[in-house]
DNA sequence: CTACCTTGGATAGTACAACTATCCAATCGG
DNA sequence: CCGATTGGATAGTTGTACTATCCAAGGTAG
């Protein structure tokens, strides 16, 4: 298809797509000519992805450019390839393997998992802890416990959505699966808040008007 | 105390802390002439509060000050408070009555819960799932009973440690908790994922280097 | 008591991200 | 063959969150 048309199939402005191509984000189109060149199905496919990630996740271009990145040549094993997707998802952490996460690594340790500071996400969790302290609400043992037990519960079924045999589309799976699954959780989350809310604290303090 | 110490309690900038004055953000000091004003320990919670929502959150500032605002004041009810909270969480979706929101509706009725499209999760969910589809993997049934169970787990923990006796501080409570404990969950999550795909991958897929 | 420091208040400037708009020239297509 | 489309370049806009400077008045240490 010609520039015109995957216009209109993605909806995204022309000045739009021409930034991304600028930025990197999408492949340019196989020229067939100076002022011409032809753009495929990926590149529909493509769009999409760039605008659910920046629209739905929130992410910011040049994470996006690295989530494609990942996608497109994978790094050496699938564990360090989502290592890496990890970091760049909101809220963005730099790990410091040298850096002591205190609050996380007592939690892990209480939980029973593997500490190690290298991970982007432990340094996004002790931020986390940090911050629930710093507002006055700490985490307790029971709940991390409680959470802990559901949070794995449901790793367990993301990782049994995920294809086993080949591995380029199980990278994409798996960085893609936690970067547009976390909004889709943490909705379900504030949803389920409000069905408990309305049941516990009854029709009257849930009645909306 | 006086702003010097402020600052240095807080570790906020002279030029941040005039800013947020400014942006109504902080309540001024009690003046106690012209070129002098003293704060309390409120202003010190109070800056905290906002650089955790702003930094680990990753809240707008347009968004903190709704959310401070509904602490200082709460709407009538709990439920209504935590709703307007609800709205100005990432990723922002204004809920509109209106709207038909058909993959939000289909699963809510799945999963058994009460489906209302004033709801702005309600919002955050269909696009969450939209943008799941537009990625090439679409959420399935399995997989949302099996969310959903979680999820309501989770937040079965969260409304326990509620307090309920008094209100101002419970709707503090929630809307913080909300808030603050989102990313605690999703850190844990992807903690989950390392943690499992190191076992069932086994330790050579998971060796780091 | 006076010279310097702190403060409050106002205003202007900076930095970055993510577009958005325009211009030009080549060329494609009816 | 002539208007519309395209690629390529460049400049401008919008929004957010600060950051820096200036001024005047009031506090404060020696």
């Amino acid at each position: 298809m010609k520039m015109s048309e995957l216009l209109q199939r993605s909806g995204v402005p022309l000045a739009t797509v021409k930034y991304y191509l600028r930025a990197g984000l999408l492949a340019p189109g196989e020229s067939t000519g100076a002022t011409t060149a032809i753009y495929g199905e990926q590149h529909v496919r493509r769009l999409a992805l760039i605008r659910a990630l920046t629209e739905v996740v929130g992410l910011p271009l040049a994470s996006v450019r690295t989530i494609l990145g990942l996608i497109d040549e994978p790094a050496p094993d699938r564990f360090r390839t989502l290592g890496r997707a990890i970091e760049v998802l909101p809220p963005a952490v730099e790990a410091d393997p040298g850096a002591d996460y205190p609050r996380a690594r007592a939690a892990l340790a209480e939980i029973g998992q593997l500490y190690d500071p290298g991970y982007a996400a432990v340094a996004q969790l002790e931020r986390g802890l940090a911050a629930a302290e710093a507002v006055g609400m700490p985490m307790g043992t029971e709940r991390l416990h409680g959470y802990a037990r559901h949070v794995m519960a449901i790793a367990e079924i993301d990782l049994a959505q995920l294809p086993g045999d080949d591995t380029s589309r199980a990278v994409e799976y798996s960085v893609l699966g936690t970067a547009v699954y976390e909004p889709i959780l943490a909705a379900m989350r504030r949803l389920a808040h409000q069905d408990l809310a309305h049941r516990i604290l009854g029709p009257a303090a849930g009645d909306r008007d």
